[in-house]
DNA sequence: AGCACGCCGACT
DNA sequence: GTCGGCGTGCTC
């Protein structure tokens, strides 16, 4: 077999499963693989006491050691590199984060490929009526088999099994009907599947004139890479810009990636979309099989699917013609992972596009200030969508002061008022509470005490169907106490309100109303959020409940009052960003009133009515307010004007946790010292709730004004830390660009 | 991370 | 006697 460009390696270095920052040296096995020896072949290898699935990403004549050392692998898994570009993408996702390449390419594999399974061959069963068979066999009773010729009448190409289980069918009555010669199974290379046929399904809606401009901006670099900030009031239309930027895609041929927030890969997102194009659009989602996951990054990496659907980690499908990246609500927090390899999906959709050389569209309602920033010094193009299809004005907030005065279920006199008279016209009231559960605590009247996490620094919320205190922040659970454990007394009382509170209350005042609460724990089963999203979108009068899950992405025609419970919650908190997390999530919630025929208002409950910022946020919207807190981080050196990591670290043992924590810093800042690098470490501190899980957690925080500053110091933490015996006996991470300092 | 090795306590 | 707790060390 020739070996083209490479040469006949003596070394393979291979990136494996581990956390360990370095790639291993393997021997080659006497008989290549048909392409030769080439980076991104997956191998088998033995590593220690046991076997494992590695990827070779080098090739080297030498090795640091001494060959008598060195052990040869096992065997190839492939006869073709695992993709180019994604292979690229894992690196840089390793560098940057300061992850292990090995770990990084095990997170980035589908399960069935880091598992060694093959990549190629893999066959669909498909099933269809047996050419010979008669035009209308005699079922008699048999009215299952019926239904199954019935159904594969339909589809004379075939079905797949998994379609026709679907249908409610089983093995049994397929084996039965092709027992009697009546059907015949076909095993079909999913390589070769057809790939769907005119572009254009259903057409495309006219456009208005900031959407058409928009498109056309995009349209003119679509060879080169291009990031935009598509920035679109709720309700202007982004959607119907993104579909149209994708047709255009499609139509030369080449594939579009398109990233959505964890909730937003709804069943009718989806649809939409399938709708629209008649070419392979797939989705990847929690609900796949490995199997099917494999199926997708397959065709993907082929160029068969043309559009791919997914969540944080679909950024990491290969594609053989990558056209165009669209990050949907690029601001969402679900697109960084919070453990593990902590990437951002957002950033590297960025790292992607610029490696391609194509247009990534970043599009939200309330951009992120990292990409805010970037549109307004003009390295992003900044779209704008500021016009609202039901051309209501996109409603001011009411603030209404929640100081000294008394409440329902949460809700102030003024606020109850609103929500009568809004039911009254029978319309629909969305009441926003960021706390599931009956109330936030369980507190004793006599002597003060109140229900607290054996495990965390944090209080219990009180649930009552089923009635119990649970820990938000670790599954403990406790049955209610019948009297207070600290002085016996028997008056004990829930204090605060949660939405099952609210649902309560509110379900008491307007006893003739119909009223959804729709939180994690109300949502638990399969799908009874969307069917309680059925019920309200087809209208009548009704009161809504609910967390963010309510907030975000979903269209709810008939809002056209919302409450919001409490706005505080962002206002004075310790972490820099989270005015930022709640001014979007306001803004969000507000999105949600008045968005068909009927303009809306939001009433929004604040003990800081006099707030200067909240003041910016309901007097001008989110988009003036984002240009003050950018102000405010330029001065205080924040991101997205300074660049920081974070050192998390933890234990069962405080002193562990707080003694390593200490020598990193002390090596770190003498590291800065001796080689003059512009950075600065702060702490150790102990974390915001520094007990979790009887876990102790510390932050160390990093901060520089140039990223590359910042990545040399990060990466010497990473090094320190991989070295020192110390470390082993806790746990630690490293946060590149860290969310949240929690 | 995994896994083996090794050294201590409490069981059939 | 040995089963199993987790501290320590190593992985090309």
């Amino acid at each position: 077999m020739p070996t083209r460009e490479f040469s006949p390696a003596s070394i393979l270095r291979v990136a494996l499963p581990s956390p360990l920052r370095r790639l291993f040296d393997y021997l080659p096995t006497r008989q290549a693989p048909a392409c030769g020896w080439q980076p991104g072949l997956r191998v088998h290898v033995p590593f220690g006491h046991r076997e494992v699935v590695g990827v070779v990403v080098e090739l080297s004549e030498h090795s640091e050691l001494p060959r008598h050392k060195l052990r040869a692998v096992s065997k190839a898994l492939d006869d073709a590199p695992l993709p180019a570009d994604w292979l690229w993408l894992c690196r840089f996702t390793a560098r940057y984060y300061q992850h292990s390449l090995g770990d990084t390419l095990h997170n980035a594999l589908p399960a069935r490929l880091r598992q060694g399974h093959p990549m190629a061959g893999r066959t669909h069963t498909l099933w269809r009526r047996h050419p010979e068979a008669p035009e209308a066999p005699d079922f008699g009773r048999a009215k299952r088999q019926a239904e199954l010729w019935a159904l594969l009448g339909q589809h004379p190409h075939g079905l797949a099994t998994r379609a026709i289980t679907a249908h409610g069918l089983t093995h049994d009555v397929l084996n039965r009907l092709l027992h009697k010669q009546l059907i015949e199974r076909r095993e079909v290379e999913i390589a070769a599947e057809p790939t769907g046929g005119s572009l254009l399904a259903t057409p495309a809606l006219p456009l208005n004139r900031e959407q058409a401009e928009a498109l056309a901006a995009l349209h003119e670099k679509l060879t080169h890479f291009h990031p935009c900030l598509l920035e679109g009031v709720t309700g202007s239309g982004k959607t119907e810009v993104y579909l149209q930027l994708i047709e255009a895609v499609v139509a030369k041929g080449q594939q579009a990636l398109v990233l959505v927030p964890e909730i937003g890969l709804t069943p009718q997102t989806l649809a939409r979309f399938r709708q629209r194009f008649n070419a392979p659009v797939l989705a990847l989602h929690s609900g796949l099989t490995d199997a099917e996951r494999l199926d997708v990054w397959e065709a993907a990496a082929s160029g068969r699917a043309r559009v791919i659907i997914g969540t944080r980690s679909a950024v990491f499908i290969p594609l053989a013609r990558p056209g165009a990246i669209i990050v949907d609500e690029e601001h969402d927090g679900s697109y960084k992972q919070q453990d593990g390899l902590r990437y951002h999906a957002r950033d590297l959709a960025i790292a992607r596009a610029h490696y391609h050389g194509i247009p990534v569209v970043l599009g939200s309602a309330t951009p992120s200030l990292e990409s805010l920033h970037q549109a307004l010094n003009g390295h992003y193009r900044h779209l704008r969508l500021t016009q609202r299809a039901s051309r209501h004005p996109p409603a001011k907030l009411e603030l209404l002061d929640l100081r000294h005065r008394r409440r329902q279920g949460g809700l102030l006199p003024d606020a109850l008022t609103a929500v009568k008279a809004t039911l009254e016209a029978g319309k629909q009231v969305l009441v926003f509470i960021n706390r599931r559960g009956f109330a936030p605590t369980l507190a004793c009247h006599a002597c003060g005490w109140m229900a607290e996490c054996g495990q965390c620094d944090a209080r219990m919320t009180l649930h009552r169907a089923p009635p119990l205190l649970a820990c938000h922040h670790c599954d403990s659970r406790r049955a209610l106490p019948d009297a207070c454990p600290e002085c016996h007394s028997g008056d004990l009382r829930a204090l605060g309100s949660g939405t099952e509170r609210s649902e309560e209350t509110l379900q008491t005042l307007f006893p003739d109303t119909r009223i959804h609460r729709i939180d994690r724990d109300s949502t638990r089963r399969k799908d009874s959020f969307e069917q309680a999203l059925k019920e309200i979108q087809r209208g009548g009068p009704c009161l809504l409940v609910g967390t963010q899950m309510l907030a975000k992405g979903h269209h709810l025609p008939h809002v056209t009052l919302v409450v919001v419970v409490n706005a505080d919650g962002g206002l004075y908190a310790a972490d820099f960003r989270a005015l930022e997390h709640n001014a979007q999530l306001l803004e969000q919630v507000a999105g949600r009133a008045g968005r068909a025929a009927d303009p809306g208002r939001v009433l929004v409950q604040t003990l800081h009515p006099d707030d200067p910022q909240l003041g910016q946020l309901a007097e001008h919207g989110y988009a003036a307010l984002a240009r003050d807190l950018l102000e405010e981080r330029r001065i205080a050196r924040l991101p997205p004007f300074g660049f920081m990591a974070l050192l998390r670290v933890e234990s069962p043992r405080v002193d562990a946790a707080t003694a390593l924590a200490q020598s990193a810093a002390s090596a770190l800042r003498e590291w800065l010292t001796q080689t003059a690098t512009p950075a600065q470490c702060l702490g150790p501190v102990p974390a915001p709730m520094e007990r979790r899980q009887n876990r102790y957690h510390l932050h160390l925080m990093l901060s520089a004004d140039k990223r590359s500053r910042l990545h040399a110091a990060a990466s010497f933490l990473a090094q320190w830390l991989e070295a020192s015996p110390d470390a082993r006996r806790v746990r630690w991470s490293l946060d590149i660009d860290p969310q949240t300092l929690s």
